[in-house]
RNA sequence: CGCGGGAUGGAGCAGCUGGUAGCUCGUCGGGCUCAUAACCCGGAGGUUGCAGGUUCAAACCCUGCUCCCGCAA
Protein backbone atom coordinates (compact mmCIF):
# COMPACT_ATOMS: atom_id res chain seq x y z
CA UNK A 1 0.00 0.00 0.00
CA UNK A 2 1.69 3.38 -1.05
CA UNK A 3 0.91 6.20 1.55
CA UNK A 4 1.65 9.73 1.39
CA UNK A 5 2.36 11.39 4.73
CA UNK A 6 0.91 15.29 5.18
CA UNK A 7 1.73 16.50 8.38
CA UNK A 8 3.43 19.48 10.49
CA UNK A 9 3.69 19.82 13.54
CA UNK A 10 4.84 18.19 16.26
CA UNK A 11 1.77 16.39 17.36
CA UNK A 12 2.47 14.64 13.53
CA UNK A 13 6.21 13.57 14.58
CA UNK A 14 4.86 9.99 17.17
CA UNK A 15 2.25 9.35 13.78
CA UNK A 16 5.30 9.55 11.30
CA UNK A 17 7.38 7.53 13.36
CA UNK A 18 4.80 4.73 14.13
CA UNK A 19 4.54 4.26 10.33
CA UNK A 20 7.84 4.25 9.48
CA UNK A 21 8.73 1.74 12.18
CA UNK A 22 5.82 -0.83 11.38
CA UNK A 23 7.49 -0.69 7.74
CA UNK A 24 4.32 0.91 5.66
CA UNK A 25 5.61 2.63 2.63
CA UNK A 26 5.57 5.69 2.45
CA UNK A 27 5.91 7.24 -1.17
CA UNK A 28 5.75 10.50 0.32
CA UNK A 29 5.90 13.00 3.65
CA UNK A 30 4.20 16.39 2.38
CA UNK A 31 4.70 19.07 4.68
CA UNK A 32 4.67 23.24 5.02
CA UNK A 33 7.43 24.70 3.45
CA UNK A 34 10.35 26.43 5.28
CA UNK A 35 9.31 29.35 7.11
CA UNK A 36 11.21 32.10 8.49
CA UNK A 37 10.09 31.23 11.97
CA UNK A 38 11.70 33.28 15.40
CA UNK A 39 14.39 35.49 16.73
CA UNK A 40 15.70 36.54 13.98
CA UNK A 41 13.54 35.18 11.20
CA UNK A 42 15.91 32.59 10.38
CA UNK A 43 14.27 28.98 8.09
CA UNK A 44 13.17 26.73 10.11
CA UNK A 45 12.03 23.45 8.92
CA UNK A 46 8.72 21.84 10.10
CA UNK A 47 9.26 19.04 12.97
CA UNK A 48 8.12 16.63 10.38
CA UNK A 49 10.70 17.53 7.93
CA UNK A 50 13.20 16.77 10.33
CA UNK A 51 12.03 13.52 10.80
CA UNK A 52 11.23 12.37 7.12
CA UNK A 53 15.13 13.18 6.17
CA UNK A 54 16.49 12.11 8.98
CA UNK A 55 14.41 8.51 7.83
CA UNK A 56 15.61 9.78 4.01
CA UNK A 57 12.33 10.02 3.14
CA UNK A 58 10.75 11.96 -0.14
CA UNK A 59 9.65 15.57 1.40
CA UNK A 60 7.52 17.59 -0.69
CA UNK A 61 7.03 21.09 0.93
CA UNK A 62 4.52 22.78 -1.59
CA UNK A 63 3.36 26.28 -0.94
CA UNK A 64 -0.13 25.56 -1.40
CA UNK A 65 -2.02 22.52 -1.86
CA UNK A 66 -4.51 24.21 -4.24
CA UNK A 67 -1.95 24.45 -6.83
CA UNK A 68 -2.24 22.38 -10.26
CA UNK A 69 1.14 21.57 -10.05
CA UNK A 70 0.89 20.28 -6.65
CA UNK A 71 -2.33 18.31 -6.91
CA UNK A 72 -0.76 16.71 -10.09
CA UNK A 73 2.52 15.97 -8.57
CA UNK A 74 0.74 14.21 -5.49
CA UNK A 75 -1.68 12.08 -7.61
CA UNK A 76 0.83 11.33 -9.67
CA UNK A 77 2.46 9.44 -6.50
CA UNK A 78 -0.19 6.76 -6.95
CA UNK A 79 -1.23 7.01 -3.11
CA UNK A 80 -3.64 4.10 -2.10
CA UNK A 81 -3.91 5.83 0.84
CA UNK A 82 -3.11 9.58 2.75
CA UNK A 83 -2.51 10.49 6.06
CA UNK A 84 -3.00 13.55 7.18
CA UNK A 85 -2.09 15.05 10.51
CA UNK A 86 -2.20 18.82 11.58
CA UNK A 87 -0.68 19.31 8.24
CA UNK A 88 -2.16 22.90 8.27
CA UNK A 89 -3.78 23.52 4.58
CA UNK A 90 -6.69 22.99 3.57
CA UNK A 91 -6.79 19.64 0.95
CA UNK A 92 -8.72 19.80 -1.91
CA UNK A 93 -11.32 16.97 -3.26
CA UNK A 94 -9.27 16.03 -6.05
CA UNK A 95 -6.90 14.98 -3.63
CA UNK A 96 -9.12 13.65 -1.12
CA UNK A 97 -10.66 11.76 -3.73
CA UNK A 98 -7.96 10.02 -5.18
CA UNK A 99 -6.86 7.36 -2.96
CA UNK A 100 -8.23 4.12 -2.96
CA UNK A 101 -8.24 3.75 0.61
CA UNK A 102 -9.33 7.28 0.98
CA UNK A 103 -7.69 10.43 2.47
CA UNK A 104 -7.67 9.83 6.54
CA UNK A 105 -6.85 12.37 9.71
CA UNK A 106 -6.29 11.94 12.96
CA UNK A 107 -7.47 14.65 14.73
CA UNK A 108 -6.85 15.55 19.16
CA UNK A 109 -10.46 15.60 20.35
CA UNK A 110 -13.05 13.07 20.53
CA UNK A 111 -15.20 14.21 17.58
CA UNK A 112 -17.34 16.25 16.96
CA UNK A 113 -16.14 17.80 19.88
CA UNK A 114 -13.50 20.53 19.37
CA UNK A 115 -13.26 20.45 15.65
CA UNK A 116 -10.59 22.46 14.99
CA UNK A 117 -6.80 24.40 15.58
CA UNK A 118 -6.84 23.80 19.26
CA UNK A 119 -8.33 21.36 20.53
CA UNK A 120 -5.69 20.44 22.76
CA UNK A 121 -5.58 23.48 24.64
CA UNK A 122 -9.20 24.54 24.45
CA UNK A 123 -9.82 21.36 26.34
CA UNK A 124 -7.60 21.95 29.43
CA UNK A 125 -9.01 25.61 29.55
CA UNK A 126 -12.37 24.49 29.09
CA UNK A 127 -12.17 21.96 32.69
CA UNK A 128 -12.95 18.83 30.64
CA UNK A 129 -12.13 15.68 32.06
CA UNK A 130 -11.37 13.36 29.30
CA UNK A 131 -10.90 14.18 25.75
CA UNK A 132 -9.04 11.79 23.14
CA UNK A 133 -7.86 11.44 19.17
CA UNK A 134 -9.79 10.59 16.44
CA UNK A 135 -9.43 8.96 13.21
CA UNK A 136 -11.73 9.80 10.60
CA UNK A 137 -12.28 9.83 6.75
CA UNK A 138 -11.67 13.47 5.71
CA UNK A 139 -14.21 15.56 3.32
CA UNK A 140 -14.57 19.17 2.65
CA UNK A 141 -15.89 20.08 5.80
CA UNK A 142 -13.64 21.02 8.83
CA UNK A 143 -12.91 18.18 10.84
CA UNK A 144 -16.61 17.03 9.53
CA UNK A 145 -16.17 13.41 8.16
CA UNK A 146 -16.92 9.88 9.33
CA UNK A 147 -15.43 8.82 12.20
CA UNK A 148 -13.61 5.73 11.82
CA UNK A 149 -12.03 4.79 15.39
CA UNK A 150 -11.84 6.85 18.84
CA UNK A 151 -9.89 6.62 22.09
CA UNK A 152 -10.64 8.35 24.83
CA UNK A 153 -7.61 9.53 27.36
CA UNK A 154 -8.33 10.92 30.47
CA UNK A 155 -7.35 14.72 31.37
CA UNK A 156 -5.57 14.52 34.75
CA UNK A 157 -5.43 16.85 37.31
CA UNK A 158 -3.09 19.09 36.67
CA UNK A 159 -1.53 17.84 33.21
CA UNK A 160 -0.80 20.63 31.05
CA UNK A 161 -0.72 21.45 27.99
CA UNK A 162 2.32 20.04 26.88
CA UNK A 163 1.92 17.17 28.36
CA UNK A 164 -1.37 15.90 27.33
CA UNK A 165 -0.59 17.05 23.87
CA UNK A 166 2.30 14.20 23.79
CA UNK A 167 -0.03 11.69 25.47
CA UNK A 168 -2.31 12.40 22.56
CA UNK A 169 0.38 11.92 20.17
CA UNK A 170 1.25 9.04 21.13
CA UNK A 171 -2.21 7.70 21.65
CA UNK A 172 -2.77 9.28 18.15
CA UNK A 173 0.17 6.92 16.65
CA UNK A 174 -1.21 3.95 17.58
CA UNK A 175 -4.59 4.76 16.71
CA UNK A 176 -3.78 5.63 13.72
CA UNK A 177 -1.71 2.35 12.90
CA UNK A 178 -4.83 0.02 14.29
CA UNK A 179 -6.73 2.19 11.69
CA UNK A 180 -4.92 1.69 9.18
CA UNK A 181 -4.32 -1.95 9.34
CA UNK A 182 -7.95 -2.34 9.65
CA UNK A 183 -8.99 -0.47 6.57
CA UNK A 184 -6.07 -2.60 4.80
CA UNK A 185 -7.61 -5.74 5.88
CA UNK A 186 -10.91 -4.29 4.37
CA UNK A 187 -13.80 -3.29 6.18
CA UNK A 188 -14.15 0.55 6.90
CA UNK A 189 -16.14 1.14 9.89
CA UNK A 190 -17.17 4.61 10.10
CA UNK A 191 -20.41 6.20 10.86
CA UNK A 192 -21.34 10.29 10.91
CA UNK A 193 -20.50 12.78 13.12
CA UNK A 194 -23.49 14.18 14.84
CA UNK A 195 -23.24 18.16 13.97
CA UNK A 196 -25.84 19.00 16.47
CA UNK A 197 -22.99 18.29 19.24
CA UNK A 198 -20.39 19.47 17.00
CA UNK A 199 -18.20 22.29 19.03
CA UNK A 200 -15.47 24.37 18.06
CA UNK A 201 -11.81 24.99 18.93
CA UNK A 202 -10.48 27.82 17.43
CA UNK A 203 -7.18 29.12 17.41
CA UNK A 204 -5.48 30.48 20.25
CA UNK A 205 -4.90 34.56 20.54
CA UNK A 206 -3.53 37.18 22.72
CA UNK A 207 -6.78 37.63 24.55
CA UNK A 208 -7.04 34.34 25.41
CA UNK A 209 -3.41 34.60 27.17
CA UNK A 210 -4.54 36.94 29.16
CA UNK A 211 -5.27 36.41 32.61
CA UNK A 212 -8.39 38.39 33.56
CA UNK A 213 -8.24 37.91 37.24
CA UNK A 214 -12.41 38.59 37.04
CA UNK A 215 -12.76 34.79 36.58
CA UNK A 216 -12.65 32.07 38.87
CA UNK A 217 -9.66 30.89 40.46
CA UNK A 218 -10.50 27.15 38.71
CA UNK A 219 -11.14 29.10 35.49
CA UNK A 220 -7.88 30.84 35.79
CA UNK A 221 -5.78 27.72 36.90
CA UNK A 222 -7.14 25.81 33.35
CA UNK A 223 -5.76 28.78 31.49
CA UNK A 224 -2.37 28.60 32.62
CA UNK A 225 -2.24 25.13 32.40
CA UNK A 226 -3.86 24.96 28.66
CA UNK A 227 -1.32 27.34 28.02
CA UNK A 228 1.43 25.91 29.34
CA UNK A 229 4.17 25.43 28.53
CA UNK A 230 3.22 27.39 24.71
CA UNK A 231 1.81 29.94 24.28
CA UNK A 232 1.93 30.80 28.34
CA UNK A 233 -0.90 32.57 30.30
CA UNK A 234 0.60 36.13 31.40
CA UNK A 235 -0.47 39.17 33.21
CA UNK A 236 0.72 42.57 34.28
CA UNK A 237 2.64 43.14 37.45
CA UNK A 238 4.37 46.45 38.46
CA UNK A 239 3.74 47.04 34.63
CA UNK A 240 6.00 44.22 33.58
CA UNK A 241 4.52 41.60 31.63
CA UNK A 242 4.80 38.02 33.48
CA UNK A 243 4.10 34.70 32.31
CA UNK A 244 2.36 32.60 35.10
CA UNK A 245 3.43 29.30 34.37
CA UNK A 246 2.14 27.74 37.16
CA UNK A 247 -0.55 28.16 39.91
CA UNK A 248 -1.54 25.80 42.33
CA UNK A 249 -5.70 26.19 43.27
CA UNK A 250 -5.64 26.98 47.29
CA UNK A 251 -9.31 28.35 47.30
CA UNK A 252 -12.10 27.83 45.14
CA UNK A 253 -14.72 30.38 47.27
CA UNK A 254 -13.16 33.08 48.96
CA UNK A 255 -13.80 36.55 47.36
CA UNK A 256 -12.62 39.73 47.32
CA UNK A 257 -10.79 42.25 45.36
CA UNK A 258 -9.88 40.27 41.84
CA UNK A 259 -6.11 40.49 41.07
CA UNK A 260 -4.93 41.50 44.50
CA UNK A 261 -1.90 39.85 45.93
CA UNK A 262 -2.99 38.46 49.38
CA UNK A 263 0.42 36.87 50.38
CA UNK A 264 3.74 36.45 49.68
CA UNK A 265 6.23 34.19 51.29
CA UNK A 266 9.81 32.83 50.66
CA UNK A 267 8.54 30.99 47.57
CA UNK A 268 5.10 31.76 46.34
CA UNK A 269 2.69 34.07 46.63
CA UNK A 270 -1.20 34.03 46.61
CA UNK A 271 -3.35 36.07 44.24
CA UNK A 272 -7.02 36.92 44.84
CA UNK A 273 -9.51 36.34 41.87
CA UNK A 274 -13.06 37.03 41.47
CA UNK A 275 -13.44 33.46 43.22
CA UNK A 276 -11.09 31.86 45.04
CA UNK A 277 -7.62 32.03 45.39
CA UNK A 278 -4.63 31.09 43.36
CA UNK A 279 -1.08 30.13 44.60
CA UNK A 280 1.48 31.24 41.74
CA UNK A 281 4.91 29.01 41.55
CA UNK A 282 6.41 29.19 38.82
CA UNK A 283 6.70 32.58 36.38
CA UNK A 284 8.88 34.10 33.37
CA UNK A 285 8.93 38.06 33.41
CA UNK A 286 9.70 39.55 29.78
CA UNK A 287 13.31 39.09 28.82
CA UNK A 288 14.30 36.37 31.45
CA UNK A 289 13.78 32.63 31.63
CA UNK A 290 11.54 30.45 33.49
CA UNK A 291 12.07 30.20 37.13
CA UNK A 292 10.22 29.10 39.58
CA UNK A 293 8.05 31.87 42.17
CA UNK A 294 10.75 31.55 44.44
CA UNK A 295 13.76 32.51 42.51
CA UNK A 296 11.57 35.51 41.09
CA UNK A 297 10.30 36.51 44.55
CA UNK A 298 14.11 37.05 45.40
CA UNK A 299 15.32 39.71 43.15
CA UNK A 300 11.61 41.20 42.38
CA UNK A 301 9.83 43.06 45.43
CA UNK A 302 6.68 42.30 45.11
CA UNK A 303 4.48 43.79 47.94
CA UNK A 304 1.68 42.23 49.72
CA UNK A 305 -1.48 44.41 48.76
CA UNK A 306 0.03 44.90 44.87
CA UNK A 307 -2.57 44.91 41.77
CA UNK A 308 -1.53 42.44 38.86
CA UNK A 309 -2.39 43.52 35.53
CA UNK A 310 -2.38 47.29 35.91
C1' C B 1 20.47 41.95 8.53
C1' G B 2 12.44 42.34 11.79
C1' C B 3 12.10 45.12 17.12
C1' G B 4 13.85 44.90 22.08
C1' G B 5 15.75 43.12 27.07
C1' G B 6 19.69 40.31 29.41
C1' A B 7 24.63 37.68 30.60
C1' U B 8 27.76 40.13 37.97
C1' G B 9 30.10 34.54 43.82
C1' G B 10 25.42 28.04 43.91
C1' A B 11 20.16 30.83 42.74
C1' G B 12 17.56 35.56 41.86
C1' C B 13 18.87 40.61 41.51
C1' A B 14 21.44 45.90 42.44
C1' G B 15 25.57 48.63 40.93
C1' C B 16 23.13 56.47 38.41
C1' U B 17 27.08 60.46 35.75
C1' G B 18 34.12 55.06 35.09
C1' G B 19 38.21 54.57 40.78
C1' U B 20 38.93 46.61 41.42
C1' A B 21 31.70 44.81 43.85
C1' G B 22 26.66 44.89 47.15
C1' C B 23 21.62 42.81 48.51
C1' U B 24 18.18 38.63 49.35
C1' C B 25 18.36 33.37 49.42
C1' G B 26 21.34 29.14 49.73
C1' U B 27 25.82 27.02 51.84
C1' C B 28 29.52 26.13 56.10
C1' G B 29 30.57 26.94 61.49
C1' G B 30 28.59 28.60 66.20
C1' G B 31 24.43 30.33 69.36
C1' C B 32 19.22 30.79 71.02
C1' U B 33 14.94 27.44 71.26
C1' C B 34 10.79 21.84 73.27
C1' A B 35 11.40 22.88 68.16
C1' U B 36 11.82 25.35 63.37
C1' A B 37 11.59 26.68 56.89
C1' A B 38 12.09 31.54 62.60
C1' C B 39 15.91 34.55 65.07
C1' C B 40 21.24 36.06 66.43
C1' C B 41 26.75 35.88 65.47
C1' G B 42 30.63 34.56 62.25
C1' G B 43 32.96 32.37 57.66
C1' A B 44 33.74 30.53 52.68
C1' G B 45 32.68 31.67 47.81
C1' G B 46 33.32 36.48 42.11
C1' U B 47 40.03 37.35 36.96
C1' U B 48 31.62 40.96 36.76
C1' G B 49 29.72 35.68 29.29
C1' C B 50 34.29 35.66 25.60
C1' A B 51 37.97 38.65 22.78
C1' G B 52 39.89 43.23 21.78
C1' G B 53 39.94 48.83 22.39
C1' U B 54 39.74 53.86 24.97
C1' U B 55 41.74 55.44 29.90
C1' C B 56 46.33 56.65 35.11
C1' A B 57 41.96 53.53 36.18
C1' A B 58 36.08 49.88 33.51
C1' A B 59 31.19 45.55 35.84
C1' C B 60 30.24 50.37 34.22
C1' C B 61 32.37 53.74 27.63
C1' C B 62 33.45 51.62 22.29
C1' U B 63 33.93 47.24 18.74
C1' G B 64 33.36 42.11 17.47
C1' C B 65 31.63 37.23 19.07
C1' U B 66 28.81 33.40 21.84
C1' C B 67 24.50 32.15 24.62
C1' C B 68 19.49 33.22 27.02
C1' C B 69 14.73 35.65 26.84
C1' G B 70 10.32 38.92 25.48
C1' C B 71 7.69 40.89 21.09
C1' A B 72 6.57 40.39 16.12
C1' A B 73 6.01 36.62 12.36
Amino acid sequence: MRIIFMGTSVFAVPSLKKLINNNFTIVSVVTQPDRPRGRGKKMQPTPVKEIAEEYNLEVFQPQRVKDPDTINYILDLEPDLIVVVSYGQIIPTEILDYPRYGCINLHASLLPEYRGAAPIQRVIMDGKKVSGVTTMFMEEGLDTGDIIMQVPIPINNDINHGEYEKKLAAAGAELLIDTIRTIESGSMPQRKQNDEKATYAPMITREDEKIDWNNTAEHIHNQVRGLNPEPAAFTIINGVKVKIHKTILVDENQTGQPGVVIDTDRDKFTVQTKQGRLLITEVQREGKRRMSARDFLQGFSLEKGSLLDS
